[in-house]
DNA sequence: TATTGTTATACTCTATAACTATA
DNA sequence: TATAGTTATAGAGTATAACAATA
């Protein structure tokens, strides 16, 4: 524990513990998905045409943080897999909406299920009261930061 | 909130608020140390350094869970801002002995100084208890993984 | 002017392979 | 054989600048 009055230890820093922490769920994910084609933030962008059926490339990345310029190397490997299809905006032509296609709901819930177990394999020394808490807090750091 | 038997939403995945926590505060941090020529990483090894002094940096790799090869630039950055020096080992001549100039100790008072009051700004929407908490988990999620 | 999707590009972090000197 | 330090290299993730089409 870090005592009042003294340095920091390095243990003690959030900042790394949470970088080495990000680094072994991570690590843990790409072996569940190794060969799927599917990486975390391709995961994601599923995820969210999923809850959000119709939205565009511009929204996702609000949503998610992502540069405009880096989506398009993920919805590219998506449209590859058949997971989604990208329909022209009739009232706004800069803008294609977008889906899961029937396959790629299919496809989705079964990435949901595994991103489900490798969370538990990753997060196996804490409760389930204690792992409802890290999620809380971690989205208190990064929201509106 | 997750409920049970439903699939889980992106935002309740830890995984995901991991990386994006990961990355606010990484964020901040390069911002705190913009110019200074110090990275998250070569302050890790630093702070090693310190705790441990004449360690070796197949030591330092073991315990921060780098890779040999990726040290070798952030030891020069260090070497070349007159952090460290490194002293050759009289017993078994593969390995240098690390310490911290003088100036390499005033230095990392005022990088740790630096580092605390970025996690001050960074977390400042958890409180004392919660981020010791934090800490804990995460500690437990990545050692031993 | 601002926004959408896009290309090109660069920088950081992390990983692997292979080399040499030494143990 | 194994380890220490090193070089070269490659793959991710993320960042900026700029462009054409559209709003």
């Amino acid at each position: 524990m870090q005592k009042n009055g003294e340095p920091k230890r390095l243990e003690d820093f959030a900042g790394y513990n949470l970088r080495r922490a990000s680094n072994v769920v991570l690590s843990d994910f790409a072996d569940m998905f190794a060969g799927s084609g599917v990486r975390p933030t391709s995961f994601s962008v599923a995820c969210v045409i999923d809850e959000q059926p119709g939205t565009t490339s511009a929204e996702i990345c609000r949503i998610l943080g992502l540069q405009r310029a880096n989506i398009v190397a993920l919805l590219a490997e998506l449209d590859a897999l058949g997971t989604i299809r990208r329909v022209d905006d009739e009232n706004d032509k800069r803008s294609q909406r977008l889906y899961l296609t029937d396959r790629g709901e299919v496809d989705l819930a079964a990435w949901r299920a595994m991103a489900a177990s490798h969370e538990t394999r990753a997060l196996s020394r804490l409760s389930d009261d204690e792992q409802a808490q890290l999620v809380d807090m971690l989205r208190r750091i990064w929201r509106d930061a």
